[in-house]
This record gives C-alpha cells, sequence and structure tokens, in this order.
DNA sequence: GTACAGAATATGAACGTTCAAATGAACGTT
DNA sequence: AACGTTCATTTGAACGTTCATATTCTGTAC
C-alpha cells in the first residue's frame, strides 16, 4: 500500500511514499480524523467509518484493527463534520424555565431526568433562556433553522399552547411534559393530576375524614382544575356534600396563605383534612395546626404536591402526591426517539398514574 | 450578472440563465444556505458571510440589501457547517449532579443563571449526565476529541479535586464554580462561607446572643469546613469560650437530626443561637422550638443557609445566608469568555460575597 | 483456467460555512 | 493619462464526515 504526497499549494504530486509509518499523523496533540486512523489502519476513511456506522459491512479482523487503531489514536468523530453531513445534531432543546420566586423542584427533578432519559437514545441536551412566550417560539424556529437541534422538549404546558402549531409546521420533533388541551395535536406525556387528588382523598375517606380543603393557586390553570376535579368526584363519589369541601386560594404569599389557613381553622366546620397542590404550602398548614395543639397524623390530616425535598424531612414526615418524574422523562426520549425514527408517525399522548407516599401526616 | 446550471449527476453544464429570480431558491421549504441568500442579494457567498462576521468590510448599502434577503428568506447560518470550519462550537459542558436524595436548590438556581449567563457571551449549555467521577473525567475528554464543546463548567468542587488535571492537559478551557484547594491552578468563582458564618454569628451577636450551635454535615468537606471556621472564628473574636459553641453533625435523615436537635435543646446551656448549613435542618430546629413553646426571633434564633424556596415561606420567614448565584454565573461566564478570547490568559479566581437575608427567625 | 457473483474496501463528491488569496472598482497623485 | 493604493467583492480551497458509486478481492461454478 502506498500514497502519493502532494504538496499543498498547487496539488502537483512531489513524491511517492511507502506506507503509514513514515508519514506523522499530523501534530501529536492535534485531534485526529477519521483519515488518520484510517492510515493507521491501512484502510481507507470510508472503512473507518463503517467500522464505526455499519459493522456489519467490514471484515471481522479489518474491525478489530481499526478499533486498534481508533483507540491508539484516541479518535472521536467530530460532531460538526458528522453532523454536517447527516443534517442531524442529535440535540435536543429545552427551554429552562426562568427563576422566578420560588423555583418548582418537579421541574428540576424533570430536567436531572431528561438529561439521563435522552442519552439512552444518544442525544443530549441544549439548554436556552427565554423570557417570554414569543421569544421561546422564535428559538425554536432559530434552532431549527440552524440545525442546532433535532427535536424540542416543553413544560409548563396551557391551555390552547401556542407552541405546537410552529414546531408542526416546522416539522420539529417535539414532545411536552403536560397536555395542551385545544392545541393542534401532537406527542405529549402528562401526569394524570385528577388521579392524584383522587388516590389521597379516598386515602383521607379511608381515614374517617369527612370536611375537606383543597389549597389551590389564585390563579387556576388547567393543572390545577384536573386536580380539583380529582378532589370534587373524590367527595361526590362518597356521598359528602360539596358544602363540606372549603377551597383556599394561594397566593405566592406566606403571610397571607397563613392568615387565610387560620382563619380556615378558626371557623365552624373547620376542615380536618387538607390536601395541598404544593408541598410548601402543606408546610404551612402543618405550623398552624402544631400552633393550634393539633397533631397532623392523629388529630388532622395533611397531604402535600411533588415529593419535594421538604417533603421527606419538615414534620417529621410530609404525606405526599409523587409524580413519576423518571418515567415521564423516559417515555418523553422513546417518543422522540420514535418520531426521530419516522417523522410521520402518528402523535401519540401517554397519561401517567402518580402515587401516594404515605408518611406521617396523613 | 448570470449563472451556469450544472446538472447534478454528471457536472455537465445544462443551460445559461439570467439572474436569480429565474432560478427557485431550492425547496420552499428546505432551509436556505448562505448561497441562496447570496444570488437573492446579487452578491456572492463570502459578502454574506461578510456581512454576519465582519460588517465593517462590506458597503453600508450591501448590508442593507443583504440583510433584506436574510429576512425574506429566514436565513439562518447552519451551526454544524460554521463550527466544522471554524473548529469551535459555542458550547458549554455542564454535568447536571445526579438526583440522589434530596436535590439542591442553589446548583439548580445556579444551572438556571448559568444558562442565561452563558446566552450573553454568546454561548450555550449542553447537559450531560455522569454517575461517578471517572465518568465524568472521560466525558469531558469525549467532548472536547468530538469538538462539541468549547468549555467546560463544573461544580461540587472538592479538595485535590481530579477535574482540573485533565482538562488542562486537553487545553480546554474552564471554570469551576467552587475552589479546589491543591488542584492544578485554574480559574474559579467561588462565594465566600467564612464570610457567610461570620455575618450571621455576627448578627445574632448584636442581638445579645451567646450561646451557639453549628449545624454541619457528618461527612464534612471543604466547605463545611470554612463555614464553620468562620462561626468560630467570630465566636472567638467576640471573646466568647469555644465551649459555648456546639458543633452537631446531621445525618440525611430527618428523625435522628430531629433528636440531635431535641437532645441539645433538653440539655445544659442550650444554644440560643443556631446557624445551619442548609435551610431544611433550620425548620427542623424551629419545629423542635416551637414545640417547648420558644418563639424563633424572640427567645431564640435560626438562620439556614442557601435562601432556599422554604426561607421565605415557612415559619413566617427564614432568616438566611443567600449565595449571590446571579452573580457567581455571570463571573463565570466572563471568565470563560476571556480564555476564549486568549487561551494563553492567566488563571483567575473570584471570591465573591454572600449576603445575610433577615427574616422572622433571627 | 476463466467467468461470475458477492463481499469488502476505496474513491469522488457533497454537506454549508469561513479563510486566504485574487480580482475588480474607485480614487487621489504625479 | 498612467500609476499605485485602498476598499469592496469574488473565487478556490478546506474543515471532517458520510453518501453514492466504483473498484478490488475472494471464492465458487463451469
Amino acid at each position: 500500500m502506498s500514497y502519493d504526497v502532494l504538496q499543498h499549494s498547487n496539488g502537483a504530486p512531489l513524491g511517492h511514499l511507502e506506507v503509514a509509518t513514515e508519514r506523522p499523523e499530523r501534530f501529536a496533540h492535534a485531534t485526529p480524523t477519521i483519515e488518520d486512523v484510517g492510515r493507521h489502519a491501512g484502510v481507507s476513511r470510508q472503512t473507518v467509518s463503517n467500522v464505526l456506522n455499519a459493522p456489519h459491512r467490514v471484515r471481522p479482523e479489518t474491525i478489530e484493527r481499526v478499533q486498534l487503531a481508533i483507540n491508539a489514536l484516541g479518535y472521536r468523530a467530530n460532531h460538526h463534520a458528522r453532523n454536517l453531513r447527516t443534517g442531524t445534531s442529535r440535540a435536543i432543546a429545552y427551554r429552562i424555565p426562568p427563576v422566578v420566586g420560588q423555583l418548582n423542584s418537579v421541574m428540576d427533578t424533570f430536567l436531572h431526568e431528561l438529561t439521563e432519559a435522552v442519552e439512552e437514545i444518544g442525544c443530549h441536551i441544549l439548554l436556552f433562556a427565554s423570557n417570554d412566550l414569543d421569544g421561546e417560539i422564535a428559538r425554536y424556529w432559530e434552532l431549527s433553522a440552524q440545525s442546532a437541534a433535532d427535536g424540542v422538549v416543553f413544560s409548563g404546558t396551557e391551555r390552547e399552547d401556542r407552541r405546537p402549531a410552529p414546531l408542526l409546521e416546522r416539522r420539529m420533533p417535539f414532545v411536552s411534559f403536560g397536555r395542551t388541551w385545544g392545541s393542534a395535536e401532537h406527542s405529549w406525556v402528562d401526569v394524570d393530576g385528577r388521579a392524584g387528588t383522587r388516590l389521597a382523598i379516598n386515602h383521607l375517606l379511608a381515614n374517617g375524614h369527612r370536611r375537606f380543603a383543597w389549597l389551590g393557586p389564585r390563579n387556576p390553570g388547567v393543572v390545577n382544575d384536573e386536580r380539583e376535579q380529582g378532589v370534587r368526584s373524590a367527595i361526590a363519589e362518597a356521598g359528602i356534600p360539596a358544602a363540606d369541601l372549603h377551597i383556599v386560594s394561594l397566593r405566592d404569599d406566606a403571610v397571607a396563605d397563613r392568615q387565610a389557613i387560620a382563619n380556615l381553622l378558626d371557623g365552624p366546620d373547620a376542615p380536618t383534612a387538607w390536601v395541598s397542590m404544593s408541598d410548601l404550602q402543606a408546610l404551612t398548614v402543618l405550623g398552624e395546626l402544631e400552633a393550634r395543639g393539633i397533631v397532623p397524623g392523629r388529630d388532622a390530616a395533611v397531604i402535600g404536591f411533588d415529593d419535594s425535598p421538604v417533603a421527606a424531612y419538615a414534620g417529621g414526615g410530609l404525606t405526599t402526591i409523587r409524580q413519576p418524574i423518571t418515567a415521564v422523562a423516559k417515555t418523553i426520549a422513546q417518543l422522540l426517539s420514535a418520531k426521530f425514527a419516522d417523522p410521520n408517525s402518528d402523535p401519540q399522548g401517554v397519561l401517567l398514574e402518580p402515587e401516594l407516599i404515605v408518611r406521617r401526616t396523613g
């Protein structure tokens, strides 16, 4: 085997050398290319490429020789060259929600799990920030145009979410964490909030509770509606009058929320069973109960949502509704993978069941 | 201006057409290339490239014409082609720490802020997961070899951290969140934990407290050592005997921690001022105090660390030591940017001051 | 021994951009 | 009017990979 050595500037052959060893593999410290590996192994570019991407086409002994060369040189395929040629990027874009006031433990856990899940389908997460929805949508468009991302995952869905339409138009594969009631059809994975609160209420009913409170957000969205509906339906099915359910609209203000809870506790027919949209607010209930000498888990029950870090730790263990975030992330990765394999495949929605983590408070 | 039209398969000229309009800019939905923009604007590839990367070289009216074409076609430069040619990726790799037990609100906030900060230097975050340190180091090597990342940020530093050495060897720019006492010299940004606890102790001293407790982790690392040292030094400077400082080693077990705190409270000379390495454990102190009718903020003081979501909300507002995470992220981005501009620039360490957020508990 | 088929490997081209160098236009100087 | 100089723009090449196709090798059938 031999090679012509070309002079760089004019392309005229200068001479003729035998075999690889006489020609240094570029600079010692420079990143080796597929060509260097080929030269080292005594095969061509393409054979090395085949070893990496289509080994069935290559003779076993050649594979071994090439692998040896790859290890010897520490070769790794250049991402950009590969992606330029194939037109893919193996990147999945995710907008990290801005830190507004308190951050959301579910979303943070989700990002961790999603990172791990997409690695299993050979992808990685590309993060971006954006203050508003228009910026987010513009960014998707841009990422697609730059071919910087092959797919998108987004969370924080709303009714009539505006994101699916432009993504579909751009033919950008995407899966949302959360349904987008009323938007165009697309793949999504969500947790059944209704089932979650039904679990909680049925557990409380079994423990003899009859007077309930649901702590929801001041500005209810679909997520709250589903959860509240779970509370209402479970209570109705137990034959308990709707009047025995109190709804508290929480602000993001610790003092005001505490007052609202106190008012309810000091009023007539105070609830004995509390279910909250979030663990943090459940803690406040615990505080007010303890201030009145009411022992959570014995005289009253408090159930939170999300199994955030505080839940396991605070108040000796807060009973809470846990969302199966790992499963959500894994399912999203699978749906994305399916879309990559067949861009024309039908959209799919997956609804996962939450779990009640029973601790000391309920 | 005119163009030869080449037949795709054999390269023989088929004919001769006048001007751009007669030649469709590829498929209507296909992503336009820099060449399409040039044709549309009646200039060459390179001129378009110059408009984007070196506008001073281009006549203003040409710039305008090209910009118009860019907007008309919705052109965005292909990331991979650009990065292949320039050898850069504008990506910064960050290993997202695995979700082990409770997640860390500081680290999550940091990731949010870092994402925003690196956008300001024209970069984005590329996330990856890895279970152990060796995997992490191997991954840095790989990302460098694939030229998938231009820089690295890592957190969770330790004494004699093993990550700097291989990164330096690979000449991969990186900045750590946290010092790495004893490792090779490199750029870092950290928060002065010693100053933080000193702030807290001095605040408590000013409020008349004389008996203190420091709640630290069971397996102390450098971070705890610094903070504990801040506590000790401030107390010593006030002329208070070291015996009046109690050190509690926390486990990650709510029940055990609660017991340890209770023991201290029920023992002789119970502390009146508590400083904790984390907000969550401070909550436990609050709980035990309230159970004994001791009112935090009046009879005793409790100070947490990190200003996590619970701090503002729980117990009517927990006094806490806040780390300037936004500043940390911005500084890291700047140091990285400097390293990109001049890879031979000297490493720089920046130590930022934390802030005491005084709320009701202390 | 030759022809043939199929497997294994090699070669040329292309992905879309930027770099380096070449060309062309405009303008002031002699 | 010819010449150099500077500015604006174009052209050819290259980044490192994979695709499409061509070539070489190997074994088998005649």
